[in-house]
DNA sequence: AACGTGGCATGCCACGTTGCAAACTCGACG
DNA sequence: CGTCGAGTTTGCAACGTGGCATGCCACGTT
């Protein structure tokens, strides 16, 4: 068992309550008195015990961050950010990983984590704002990425119709014209995706196409697989001369299918992507992509938390379309 | 505030001892008390405050995970098992990142973490052996990856000397002699890559070749920037005909370097790489790596981490050199 | 009627910490 | 010389939980 204040005490001859003023950096404790104790503390290799000090507070530190999966790159690298952010502000963050299970991501709204976290950072993949709206847990609750419908939760997003419509003109405006999109969700539930899809017709129909429903491919998760897949599918049909994906990882899926039919990027065909992870920057052709600022989104994130009790609100954080060499 | 075994008590009629039963499951609780109790609890969404029940137990489910960057594609797709496989057996992983900081790597092996974590999982980067001897602090300590020097602590890696003779034996076997290295640390004290580079000088010598000092390359850190500014400069003396990369990340690096020089892989330049990471796995052309089994890491070092009490131990996880087309 | 037994419920306390308020010391000031 | 107050130290209680031991009751046995 470790040193506790009492043994301190002891060792030092004062009262706990004193070696509790040093340890907090009180004002009023004797030079000499301070001295001694410290001595006592370094000598019995006395650590607090956070868990009696949570008691006592009833605030522990600590935040959780829920992603479906922490080795997606968008998320490795949005995780990275916040735990460093979060340790700038004295937060530690634990990771929970649902995998897109409905099932967990509930469990984790409802209080999982009981009084283990100060607030929740949740990037929800399958539940929906009415799962939500029946949280009764009073963790604070901070929601990033996309979602629609009225849920009585903060969240922090990039603007993503403005994003995908920008991603929709580039790729028009280099002359682009049989322009297909992969990253369509099957189910309703995904926002995000949801929203680059509208973004995306938007553009087509202000410049005067009409979307054609064939271009618009559905995935089922997100991985370079699906991607891969997703582009095979579309070369069977027609071959468009360009391709929105939803996130980078998709866009570098397909394009390791284009490399695969002979195709070039982006003569024959044009790459957009979504989420700029470092991947994308490094690979041949490097991946024109729209970057959401990633530290902004967990620095505000935060923010939100820490701000809690007000009336929820919806916070956009910047996002900008960098253009690589695949358009 | 939150609901409190007291407050159920109080709501269900029972003392608080008969509510603290019914949530641990004990045996003698009669049926329509338990209901009664249940449905109070329910009633008042009750959570058992787990910083009391970490406080009664001395322990929190929690560990750490410390790694120099979570969002190096390595560590997320480690922290990823590492979280699931922790989840499995009831623990809750939390996240440190160092940066290969010293001074943060310092702090958290003496204790930052206090009474906080049940054990920790430690990934260093700029800590040596000699400073895991001065540790005082008492929690469970695994380490992860390649050590040298007599540490008196657990830890668990891959055996790199003969991954890295097995990477470069299967370079020379497809007919490559020029052989470069990339990945040499410029402190001697990363010892994975100094094992790495072992295995590849001896490889070398065992087939009569001598190694060539200027093939061996030292980068600063093991990112794709890292590995595209060695190989430049590689390319700048002479070109070799095969490089064996420490980490897919340089590998990623160097291949893009290699395509902007229009050098072709594997006809030009033959590349190996090192962590079997998703990205290499799609990279055009798909990258040729040593792979070593992350499941099995993660879960030696849980088990490790568990079986914590008994003399340390050096555990030696799987890896297998798996071709593809750089190669 | 006394006794034993098994089922069930409860009170007390400690886990390690800190807030609160009181107590004590000592020099300065009227 | 008494009083005041700043500086310093301390004891007590409480945060929410669970281990322990004990108490209580109903029922069956001797």
């Amino acid at each position: 068992m470790n040193a506790r204040l009492r043994d301190v005490a002891e060792h030092a001859g004062v009262s706990v309550r004193t070696v509790s003023n040093v340890v907090n950096g009180f004002r009023y404790v004797a030079p000499d008195t301070r001295t001694r104790v410290q001595a006592s503390i370094d000598e019995l290799g006395y650590r607090p015990n956070l868990a009696a000090r949570t008691l006592r507070h009833s605030r522990t530190g600590l935040i959780a961050l829920v992603v479906p999966e922490i080795d997606s790159p968008y998320f490795a690298e949005l995780a990275a950010r916040t735990v460093r952010i979060a340790q700038h502000r004295g937060l530690t963050v634990l990771i929970d990983q649902t995998d897109g299970d409905f099932e967990r991501e509930r469990l984790l709204l409802h209080g999982k984590r009981g009084q283990l976290v100060d607030g929740v950072l949740f990037s929800p993949w399958a539940v929906a704002p009415a799962d939500l709206a029946a949280r009764t847990d009073t963790v604070p609750l901070v929601l990033l990425g996309e979602h629609d419908g009225p849920a009585p939760v903060d969240h922090v997003a990039i603007d993503n119709v403005a994003a995908a419509r920008e991603a929709t003109r580039h790729l028009l405006a280099t002359g682009r014209r049989r322009i297909a999109v992969i990253g369509v969700q099957p189910r309703t539930l995904n926002a995000s995706a949801r929203q680059r899809l509208a973004g995306y017709r938007q553009e087509l129909e202000a410049f005067g196409l009409a979307p054609v429903v064939d271009r618009e491919r559905p995935v089922r998760r997100l991985h370079r697989s699906d991607g891969y897949q997703a582009m095979l599918e579309l070369l069977d049909s027609e071959t468009p001369d360009a391709v929105f994906c939803f996130t980078d990882q998709l866009a570098l899926g397909a394009m390791r299918a284009l490399a695969e039919r002979g195709l070039s990027v982006p003569d024959d065909v044009a790459i957009v992507g979504f989420d700029d992870i470092e991947d994308g920057r490094y690979s041949v052709p490097a991946l024109t992509t729209v970057s959401p600022d990633k530290d902004q989104i967990a620095s505000l994130a935060l923010d939100a938390l820490a701000a809690q009790g007000k009336p929820p609100r919806s916070i956009i954080a910047p996002h900008e379309l960098i253009v690589r060499a695949t358009t």
